[in-house]
DNA sequence: CCAGTAAGTCAACAAGTGTTGACATTCAGG
DNA sequence: CCTGAATGTCAACACTTGTTGACTTACTGG
């Protein structure tokens, strides 16, 4: 691995973390290039510029990966990522990052793209037959809802809860989006 | 009403406007000055910078008033502002303004805090009775996890569905949440 | 009408942004 | 060793940000 590829690496590393954790737009080429201990004129050399470099995070790592794993029963996934303490201090979500940068239109584009090509899409292929594409939806919005509803806006029912409570309180939900059938009253 | 009140008026209604749709950060005090038609020192001077204005503006208005009338209905009350077309192209939602924010700490803190003063709190000593804190958290999480991903992530499941199907797919998810209750499996 | 205050205007500031080009350093191949 | 490319460093750029103070204009009470 030659020295550059090692600068590109920790440049990678270093804006993956700061992009999902405060949004595009709240994070500076310099906060980055900082963070990495690299120069920041080289983020305009290796990637392009700060969009460029922001794309490139968004190839080589992206939100839910665990969602995709091929013995992997989506419920539980969602459980275990969403319920577990451990993970509980994580990057903003895919669609907070979207929100996060509202005034950089062109940036939600690329989140919205990727996130549909590389997780939603492959998602729904597995998930097919039984599930459909409401059902997948749904299921979106449940751990996306809940999931914001403790990290962001933090009400204590959800905040507070145990993991065992919380875990329950999502199976709940997700066993109500998964069974939701548009021709059913 | 004086001159000043005017000028402050605009100032706010401009502010409203531009801080939920871009987000806190993605709005500079130019573009309100100039969408209020007003000199751009006035915000200084009137409210004493832009985290005043930004304050102001969550007194003056907040999101979700609809839900604090008295005779309403928090699911019917939901149904007809999240799945009514004629009120799509809407501000982001509180959370989305939080995680928006999340460079600026003392933002998110600040609507933290007004949202459950000023809605949550309301809204869950009136649910009261039947439906404790888990319910009116998970009732949330359900109705911002679906404008997230009916907005946000624009799921064609979701953002294509007629005002009949998205009202049938809220209601299906809000039932879930109200009925939830903790001590059963 | 005139003085005095309220209201609005303008230019400048210091700090921060992303980006660029000239320069210095490092390192491998002949 | 020594040349030349790869890599890294630095200072400056043009721009935008929020805020401030001095100034002019508008209005009202005496």
């Amino acid at each position: 691995m030659s020295k550059s590829e090692k600068t590109r690496e920790k440049l990678l590393a270093a804006a993956h973390e700061a992009f999902w954790k405060k949004g595009y737009s709240n994070v500076s080429v310099r906060d980055i290039a900082q963070a990495a201990e690299v120069d920041v004129a080289l983020i305009s050399r290796y990637f392009g510029g700060k969009l460029g470099l922001f794309e490139a995070t968004l190839d080589s790592a992206f939100v839910w990966p665990e969602l995709l794993a091929e013995e992997a029963d989506p419920v539980e996934v969602a459980i275990a990522k969403y319920a577990n303490p451990a993970t509980d201090e994580v990057e903003i979500s895919a669609t907070a990052m979207i929100v996060a940068n509202a005034g950089d239109p062109e940036v939600g584009d690329l989140v919205r793209q990727r996130l549909w090509d590389n997780i939603l899409a492959p998602l729904q292929e597995r998930m097919g037959g039984e599930a459909i594409a409401a059902n997948l939806a749904l299921f979106i919005a449940t751990i996306l809802g809940a999931s914001m509803v403790r990290q962001c806006l933090r009400l204590p029912a959800m905040a507070a809860a145990s993991p065992d409570e919380y875990a329950s309180q999502l199976r709940h939900m997700v066993d109500a989006a998964l069974s939701y059938d548009p021709d059913k009253t």
